[in-house]
DNA sequence: CAATCGTCCTGCGGGC
DNA sequence: TGCCCGCAGGACGATT
């Protein structure tokens, strides 16, 4: 699923196909966007930006697309001459196209919908993000920034906590279960309950496990491929769907915030 | 305030 | 062999 690595491979990989690129005709297969496209075009991207799981396209006339790709979202960019030939690629679970004037389209796809893709106004954007947590990768997310943080969440589920948009962005159920097994963490425990230690800990094996994560291109299980391929994170995966940690111990999977959770029970206090 | 549940959606794998 | 059931889960709103 896309969390905030994969959503950020998306989103260079984008800014290196589409900025500056005239759009002649757009395409959207959803009732609440198809009326407001109308005399849309054309345009250009001017900029694609992340911000947690949401690709942020910004067009030269002050409009947006907000793109989140929800589980299985997609991406394709294809040149002219290879229309044809990738039509299998691009066509199955068609959501939108952008065709561009040299013939190039990208396309937006997702086999179970659940996502969305909306043309907003600077003013709707900016409501649509104002709840979100901050982006863990920013200078600004410090040590002393994080404590001050989980003393609000106290009596929360750590695990639970970590995958809360409103109070850290972009960490899904993949990263939430890796940064928590790096840091020896249990999922379960409540977030008052962490020492000083472990809090640093975690901290670190967040930016870890999320910096690991954009550096192996994203995490291709299940649907999640960007723009080049797929993902080879999946290799250098601890917990997540697996049925052993590194260490050879046998993980116990538990329902945690109705998502499974992989967890090692002798590495994580 | 925390936690859970239902909702959206469809492919796939397990079980019989 | 084929069919049915349930699971996978990000975000959001309603409920406990």
């Amino acid at each position: 699923m896309p969390e905030l690595p994969e959503v950020e491979t998306i989103v260079a990989q984008l800014k290196q196909k589409i900025i500056g690129n005239k759009v002649i005709k757009v395409e959207v297969l959803d009732s609440l966007v198809e009326p407001k496209i109308k005399d849309l075009t054309p345009f250009r991207f001017i900029d694609v930006r992340r911000r947690a799981k949401y690709i942020i396209m910004c067009l030269d006339n002050g409009k947006y697309f907000l793109v989140h790709l929800g589980m299985t979202g997609l991406f394709y960019f294809v040149e002219k001459a290879q229309l044809e030939q990738k039509k299998k690629c691009y066509q199955p679970h068609l959501l939108a196209t952008f065709t561009f004037n040299d013939g190039s389209i990208l396309t937006h796809n997702s086999v179970r919908k659940i996502g969305s893709f909306r043309l907003m106004e600077e003013k709707e954007l900016n409501m649509a993000l104002s709840k979100l947590g901050p982006e863990p990768l920013d200078s600004e997310f410090t040590l002393g920034k994080f404590k001050e943080m989980l003393t609000q969440k106290s009596r929360a589920k750590v695990k639970v906590t970590l995958m809360d948009q409103s109070f850290i962005a972009g960490i899904g159920n993949i990263y939430a279960q890796e940064a928590l097994y790096h840091a020896g963490i249990n999922p379960e425990r409540k977030i008052g309950s962490l020492n000083s230690t472990e809090t640093k800990k975690l901290y670190e094996s967040i930016i870890l496990v999320l910096k690991e994560g954009i550096k192996h291109k994203g995490t291709s299980v299940d649907e999640y491929i960007h723009l080049e391929g797929a993902g080879e994170n999946q290799k250098y995966l601890r917990v997540y769907r697996k049925k052993k940690c590194p260490q050879g111990h046998l993980l116990k999977k538990e329902a945690m915030g109705g998502r499974g959770t992989s967890y090692c029970p002798v590495c994580q206090k």
